[in-house]
DNA sequence: CTAGGATCCTGTCAGC
DNA sequence: TGCTGACAGGATCCTA
């Protein structure tokens, strides 16, 4: 599912799209996608104009005329469709993006001004839409607990403090901790990991402040690459234009490459269970400390 | 306080 | 083919 880079993806998409535009409708086809009163929805959400969107972490947040903000999770298949004056789509990657919609993934229907229409579809319904007022979203706890933006300013300082905080957990689980650092995910704690020549199940007392330093490195770069590139997809991605891409054939080392050589020194790269999740690393380059 | 595990859902894939 | 269990890129809640 999305992380960091591709939900910036989808900010930066809808972004262009929906600025502007103001809500005609708004069609809730899954309650638990859309946990907000229908009186509150036709009230505060139909009929306002977009003015903004927003990121934090792996969150976004659709900025409302009349003070108030969708917050948006993705989650593990989240994904948004833009149809109408473009045709476009971010998230996690499936054919929704390319079929005809709505399809048995759409959860939420909101339709714009214009002829236009944003589908927000998601497989596993773990993702959400919440309506705060504006001046609120800041001081929700899961808000304020948020670790430092990996991309900007210089998240160092805070990180490393972060870190600090589990000397005795893996380094793997204290990364994919959104309280650590925000937005990294299974693919960016695993890339991070390998940049770094990190095991993932090392614990953090184990590790010195400049492997911690190559370690937020790995996390900046691996990163921006996929935001160059329009944000990773496991199997593949649609660009703005509608076409698609291949991510992990240019930018993954690790993920997903399970049994396949290391492209530093040719090891099979191995799969194990760190953290709870599927972690692949290079068992010669990544020593447990 | 900490760390580890179960859990929310649907779909896909490997193995029998 | 059909069944079963494992697993999937997240984050929260519960337990010890």
């Amino acid at each position: 599912m999305p992380e960091l880079p591709e939900v910036e993806t989808v900010r930066r998409g809808l972004d262009k799209l929906i600025v502007g535009k103001q809500i005609v409708a708004v069609d809730c086809l899954c309650e638990k996608s859309l946990p907000i009163a229908t009186a509150d929805v036709n009230k505060i959400i139909v009929g306002a104009t977009i003015l903004a969107v927003r990121r934090r972490a792996k969150m976004l947040m659709i900025d409302l005329s009349g003070n108030y903000t969708l917050l948006i999770h993705l989650k593990m298949t989240g994904q948004m469709v833009y149809r109408g004056e473009a045709n476009w789509g971010a998230g996690h990657p499936n054919d929704s993006f390319l079929g005809n919609l709505p399809d048995r993934s759409t959860r939420v229907i909101i339709r714009l001004s214009g002829d236009n229409t944003l589908f927000f579809n998601d497989q596993r319904k773990f993702g959400w839409i919440k309506l705060y007022p504006t001046t609120e979203i800041d001081d929700l706890p899961t808000m304020r607990k948020l670790g430092p933006e990996p991309l900007i300013g210089d998240p160092w300082p805070e990180f490393i403090r972060r870190v600090r905080r589990h000397p005795r957990l893996s380094i793997k689980a204290t990364i994919l901790d959104q309280t650590t650092i925000a937005g990294v995910g299974n693919i960016y704690a695993d890339e991070s990991l390998w940049l770094a020549k990190i095991h993932p199940a090392t614990k953090v007392e184990q590790l010195s402040d400049d492997d911690l330093k190559r370690l937020l490195d790995g996390i900046k770069k691996s990163m921006a690459d996929s935001l160059a590139a329009g944000g990773s997809t496991a199997r593949n991605y649609v660009k703005a234009d509608g076409t698609r891409g291949d991510y992990l054939d240019k930018f993954a080392a690790v993920y997903n490459r399970a049994n396949q050589p290391c492209l530093r020194c040719g090891h099979d790269i191995a799969k194990i269970r760190v953290a709870g999740r599927g972690t692949q690393y290079c068992p010669n380059c990544q020593m447990l400390q």
